[in-house]
DNA sequence: CTGAAAGCGCTTACAG
DNA sequence: CTGAAAGCGCTTACAG
């Protein structure tokens, strides 16, 4: 199906000249004379010609374009903890020219493993560079180190754990559930009550520890909400339940997402527990709810992040791994 | 730069065949026989061919990929109004196996005109099939028919304003406005502010629209926020604070982001107006504060939709326009 | 300073 | 049923 577009023969007949000078003007070639280059731009201008970005990274060998993939599906774009990195990674990317191409999986909800593999796998279809994998830590080592092997650049975002020998921004999972914990003992609270929902991830353990690296003489009930779940209105609402019964004078919870009404009533009840949650800076503060104190995450920065070190991986630089950090934000006041 | 990653010659020389050959096995055309398909498959699955899709594009002319643009930069990504669009947008196009780049510009904040016409024409690089543009009501009408009669495919998503000759999803910013006050009338507001952000898009002038045509008895104090304060606390605060000297008995709020500390404070005040906001059905309950009542609208449908069109438009079928839809969700207890 | 030619990795009539 | 060839729209040594 042949288009209307101009191509860059379109260019070189209209200035009686051939394609390949077309090519070198521009491509700003210093060796094109001043007197045709402008004939071939006037040329170009008037038909409206724009190159063909695909062929010529079929020559060149890089095509300014990187893949963010995630395994778990397109829900991801709207949460908003990720929202705030893909808008760094992209913003980012602009700014050096590079282009986002989104390797989203169909499926709705729930991770399916054998799926994420051929997912990431697609990073190899030659329209991008490399990529961005969030969640790397479901996929079998054998398919990131195949990645790398063929030569495209990837960047592993939000990992809890290391995977050594590649680029990496890794998790504050532990740290943010530590400070919680530590934030919650020095405003008193003693009975401390933690939900946890882990999206498919190895969340619960790496929480887990965070609680225990504290060694805070507090009592802590944990209540882990799995990834099926999370998505279940009522599983969300009986561990929220669950949790209330312990009576806790503080309430640690690892996402927003999907508590909101439950925490709301939990908390802004008369001599109902101090709320800490994790938010992230760049989410906006209207998107955080008041009475609750955020050990927040500069997710954007996070984002940025990703990106110069995608970079690095494309100049085959030694891979490096950073941790985001954390900053506490105080509770607003609610009324 | 030659990678190593294995091209079609690569998997015809270890299965004997010649790349045609190997094209059509991949492709699955009936006429190769059995056998030599499967010594090709083996051979591909060995090697860990993947085909190049930019090399197939350029031979079929089509990319199995479409371009989302928004002129006014990459924070859209991680707008609560607008992410969950992008989300149904990658979702339904996933399930087609049809992936989506993201043309956003580098800049950081408010909308550059001459920049916006530029970004839309990258949907002319050959990368894309067509592309789905929101806030097309700043592009000069210029632009948007050159895409058309370059054969590109286009959706305008989310525009006030109908543009004739185009598939587009139509905001719902009149009606929302319409509904939100003939609710605050129905359960006794006769004092009514409203506080318009806009987005640099005509906003206020439709907004202001849809409170006329409600035709109600009460006293509406209309006070709009443009695109440059958006991003200023200042101005924000300011423009609620005065809202709230005229002792409102509603207010009606188009966005909650930038909004949500002062909104907290102005409404959760004990005999404070009650809140009127503009949710999303797909940004979750959680993103909602409890006390507003929504005029809310599926984003996620909508982005599924503008996907629809995209395909329609690529199959020139005849252009047309849908609004989208509204439903009243009550508010929800504060405590 | 510019042209002619080869090639990037595919697909697809056209022969046989 | 498969091969040989041309071509998609570019770029880039290599000549001249």
């Amino acid at each position: 199906m042949s288009s209307i577009r101009p191509t860059i023969k379109d260019v070189a007949l209209a200035s009686g000249v051939t394609a390949g000078t077309v090519s070198r003007a521009l491509r700003g070639d210093p060796r094109v004379i001043e007197t045709t280059r402008r004939r071939i731009m006037e040329a170009a201008e008037r038909l409206e010609y724009r190159p063909n970005l695909q062929a010529r990274a079929l020559q060149t060998g890089h095509t300014g374009a990187l893949g963010l993939t995630c395994p778990s599906g397109p829900w991801i774009l709207m949460h908003p903890y990720f929202a705030p990195m893909h808008a760094g990674v992209t913003s980012a990317a602009s700014k050096d020219g590079v282009r986002v191409l989104l390797y989203m999986p169909a499926g709705e909800g729930k991770l399916e493993l054998d799926r994420s593999n051929l997912q990431a796998r697609e990073l190899l279809d030659g329209r991008v560079d490399g990529g961005i994998i969030y969640q790397a830590q479901t996929l079998s080592p054998g398919v990131l180190e195949g990645l790398q092997k063929m030569g495209v650049a990837v960047v592993l975002m939000n990992t809890d754990e290391e995977i050594p020998g590649f680029f990496q921004v890794q998790s504050n999972t532990e740290q943010r559930l530590r400070e919680s914990l530590r934030w919650a003992h020095e405003l008193g609270a003693r009975r401390i009550g933690v939900l946890g929902l882990s999206a498919g991830t190895p969340f619960n353990d790496v929480a887990w520890r965070g609680l225990e690296s504290a060694r805070l003489p507090v009592s802590v009930n944990y209540r882990a909400v799995e990834a099926d779940d999370v998505y279940q209105e009522q599983a969300v609402r009986a561990a929220v339940d669950s949790l209330m019964e312990g009576k806790p004078e503080a309430l640690i919870f690892n996402s927003e997402i999907h508590l909101g009404q439950h925490l709301a009533r939990a908390g802004q009840a008369p001599g109902g527990p101090m709320l800490f949650g994790h938010g992230g800076i760049h989410t906006d503060s209207s998107l955080s709810y008041p009475g609750v104190h955020y050990v927040e995450t500069d997710l954007w920065a996070a984002g940025v992040q990703a990106y110069l070190m995608f970079k690095d991986a494309l100049q085959r630089k030694p891979p490096r791994s950073e941790r985001l950090l954390w900053s506490r934000r105080p509770e607003t006041p609610k009324g």
